[in-house]
DNA sequence: ACGCGCTTTCACAGGTTGTTCACAGGATGG
DNA sequence: CCATCCTGTGAACAACCTGTGAAAGCGCGT
């Protein structure tokens, strides 16, 4: 897995990098791990418990806040990024799906 | 690899020689060489891992702290011979990155 | 054996990141 | 429309990582 390309969206795990349009986000450990993670799910709903165990070594309990969180914080990240797209998507009840979309009513009222 | 250029810094591993605008660093064999194994990979962020494999001999330890020691050396050195200039990041929890950048708020407030 | 410079290890301070909480805001099924 | 469950969010707290000065260890030439 040397390179995941998901749009403009381009992460390089061995390099621990991601960039948008070449231009490196600024990750943490973690959030660099749950973008790749999602990122090889691309279009994909995945689980918190997947993600969790893709991500974290310990087990997985039900009311872990954790995936939320950094789901959150990637969110604000990508949106400073990508202005006017919506990268992670929320399947209430499942879990969570990466796929850049340009979201309707972006910059303009 | 005869000559390694970044920016203003210049390094001849075979001659033992690291410089600045041409004016030599007074470097040690470690800082020649932890500085060497940097400029090899410019602009990309390397592991401590990696770089202690380039440059030590034994094991790596995660506990180990020779790298950061080295890099403080280095960059006391080099904002001596380019003051102004940041030229080694820290990337918190994966390494550390060469290149050489014209840092704010430099020698004036 | 001694002094000297370089390397490695230590200990502690300071920062950054990771985890957990508590509550607010939404979605779902009846 | 209501009760309930799920997710969003900001902040507190804990854990981990890096910066740094100094001490201890080494090898070498004198």
């Amino acid at each position: 897995m040397e390179v995941l390309s998901v749009g403009r969206l381009e992460i390089r795990p061995g390099e621990f990098v991601a960039a948008v349009d070449g231009r490196p986000l600024d990750l943490t450990v973690r959030e660099l791990q749950l973008l790749t993670a999602l990122a090889a799910r691309a279009d994909r709903i995945v689980s918190r418990s997947e993600l969790y165990a893709a991500v974290w070594d310990r087990p997985y309990r039900s009311d872990e806040r954790s995936v939320d969180v950094y789901v959150r914080k990637l969110r604000l990240k990508l949106e400073a990024a990508l202005p006017g797209w919506t990268v992670i998507h929320t399947h209430f009840g499942f879990g969570y799906r990466l796929s850049p979309v340009l979201h309707t009513r972006a910059t303009n009222p």
